[in-house]
DNA sequence: TGTACATCAGTGAACGCGCGTTCACTGATGTAC
DNA sequence: TGTACATCAGTGAACGCGCGTTCACTGATGTAC
């Protein structure tokens, strides 16, 4: 099967588009090799066609999860002005919404305790996701006027994802909600930002 | 081999706090029954004198490590007044000492990205422990006149444990240690509690 | 007090299974003539 | 324009390995006589 001449960069486009989400729902070490190929229609033996080995892909695929994190970023609160940005994008990330959808949302909340026990090339792309999503909280931070923006960015991102990620890990509705509105409303506050039409 | 009538409790009750070092270090589908068999000097095929299977007995092992998390934490704050005993617990969580000891610290921020993909015992038993955990926030901040202090304890919990985890998934030392002092800053500010001789 | 027996915590070989990885092969298509 | 050939993305059987689980067996010790 000879095919046109970016048919096969199409291919590994589409399996790290698939892996991309399968990643962030199972963790690192459930997702499969053979698993994520058959999801692209394909056999597990054509994955060494395109990748050096699962590490490597892994590798590959946070990347794309961060690539397009940060493309959603910018759809959510790129054109605001710095306050607006700021709230908004807490408004998107400390919600229901993206606690119910571990696929499509942060990797960040995703994953944060698989990392202690991922290989270094996978820590390496999540530390450069990390600080590329701190840099730009940093600039909205630093834009209205807080000090150390960098550390308080740093500071805001383990509050969210912190949110998120025990709003998952609890079982019980009720608690998981409570959690992610009062959450919310204290990293709100603590940045000087408005409620805006949010529920109590 | 027959031994003392309470002999083979106490074997169980070593494995439990072997497996509850290696279930925070390792993650639930990591930890391996053969290798925790191993490090009490015992066969794998023994495990299930003790336990129905792997499942059950990963919950019974998240129990103990929550009543462990407990216990320590009367120790931490037990015997001060409501105020002093939430800054002294933030201090004792939010810092480098709980971060580096994974083995030893909160489950919660061990294994809160494994929590979605485990099996209803142990998500159940997990809800337990982060109730029971949030009942004795909830009670000091409760008793230092903060309002809904249920929510404000869940909220706090996510921010601490938020941190925590993040600044073990990330590789970068001094983003790790700029993270948590600013989390620990942000979070006892919030409370309206001191900075009593912390850096900066 | 001494002997025979029953108990049962722990052993270790074996099982089926899914994993990551390898590799000889296939066969549709672009290219050369 | 038509035919022969080279290419190479993808196939699928096979590998070694570690996993959770089962089970017939062992043998030191408490108990019965």
């Amino acid at each position: 099967m000879r095919y046109s001449k970016n048919h096969k960069q199409e291919t590994k486009e589409r399996v790290l588009k698939l892996a991309a989400k399968a990643l962030r729902e199972e963790g690192p070490d459930r997702l499969g090799v053979a698993e994520v190929m058959a999801s692209a229609g394909l056999t597990h033996g054509g994955f060494y066609a395109h990748f050096a080995s699962k590490d490597d892909f892994l590798a590959e695929t946070l990347r794309e999860v961060f690539d397009h994190s940060a493309a959603r970023l910018l759809k959510v609160a790129g054109d605001l002005p710095p306050k607006e940005a700021l709230s908004a994008y807490i408004d998107f990330y400390v919600s229901t919404g993206h606690r119910e959808h571990r696929g499509t949302g942060c990797p960040i909340a995703a994953l944060s305790s698989d990392l202690p026990r991922q290989p270094e090339k996978f820590r390496a792309e999540f530390d450069a996701g990390v600080k590329r999503l701190i840099a730009k909280l940093s600039e909205w931070i630093g834009a209205i006027g807080l000090n150390e923006p960098e550390k308080q960015a740093a500071a805001l991102l383990s509050a969210m994802m912190g949110a998120i990620a025990l709003s998952r890990a609890v079982a019980d509705p009720q608690l998981s909600d409570d959690l992610l509105a009062s959450a919310r409303k204290g990293i709100k506050a603590r940045f000087g930002l408005a409620m805006q039409g949010d529920e109590k």
